[in-house]
DNA sequence: CGAGAGGTGCTAGTATTTTGGCATGATGCC
DNA sequence: GGCATCATGCCAAAATACTAGCACCTCTCG
């Protein structure tokens, strides 16, 4: 393989909702996705992304859970870092612009306010 | 095709190179990848794009420039979107965290204004 | 006990993706 | 004009992804 991160369209998919769920068992994640193909299908990606590196499994009992590899703030940065640089050009202002825009209607005034105080405590630092 | 948004990894990786800059020909996308194929392997997947309406493309002079279908405000908010969904929970302030986490190094107090000045606005029009 | 439900391992067929090659036309330059 | 360069259109082969099926194991419960 040249580029070890490539996930295939199924990989992604799967992948994308064990970052939703935090992790989830086989059927689970089969019940997750709305074109579901067989369970043994699913199986095989789960597999294959294991084999890749970007997922583990532990038993549960008898069956197995399978979780993202690498640590949710480590995803959280990279998946945000990649936004950035595909969308944005490296401009952190139109990121938040746009997130404005998307959740405009369900913002709470707390939620505001907590966002408007990491920005504080940003520029404190950052002095 | 199940879902028709559904993109191959090559065809993603190419369509994130058009929404990077804006538009390209065919010589430029391909050298844009690091792991480039030959050059008719671009350009079949750039039709490929383009009949799945993700791209579209006009003659300059004699070659032809591919740009996102799309609107790029449109791509832009589609991409927060999923970002928010998939890896926050739809938490708008987490991906905040995230954004001042990624970035806090190249960050100018100019920039951490701008973006504190819009929440104020959000919360302004909010009320 | 023994049948059923639900799990895993493995393997092989099929479909899709990915790729290069060849034909052809326009341009620029010697 | 003739040749090299760079573009597109089309197409078929190679590689890969996707899928299902079978064998087998463990637990549950009638």
């Amino acid at each position: 393989m040249s580029a070890p991160g490539a996930l295939t369209r199924r990989e992604r998919q799967i992948l994308e909702i064990l970052y939703r769920r935090g992790s989830a068992a086989v059927s689970e994640v089969r019940e997750a996705m709305d074109d579901a193909p067989s369970y043994s299908a699913v199986r095989t990606l789960l597999g294959v992304l294991e084999e890749k590196g970007h997922v583990k499994h532990r038993a549960v009992g008898l069956r197995y859970v399978y979780a993202p590899a690498v640590a949710p703030g480590k995803a959280k940065r990279k998946a945000v870092k990649h936004l950035l640089d595909t969308y944005f050009g490296g401009s952190p202002e139109q990121i938040v612009a746009a997130l404005l825009d998307v959740s405009s209607t369900q913002l709470t005034p707390g939620e505001l306010d907590r966002m408007a105080e990491m920005i504080e405590k940003a520029k404190r630092e950052g002095k």
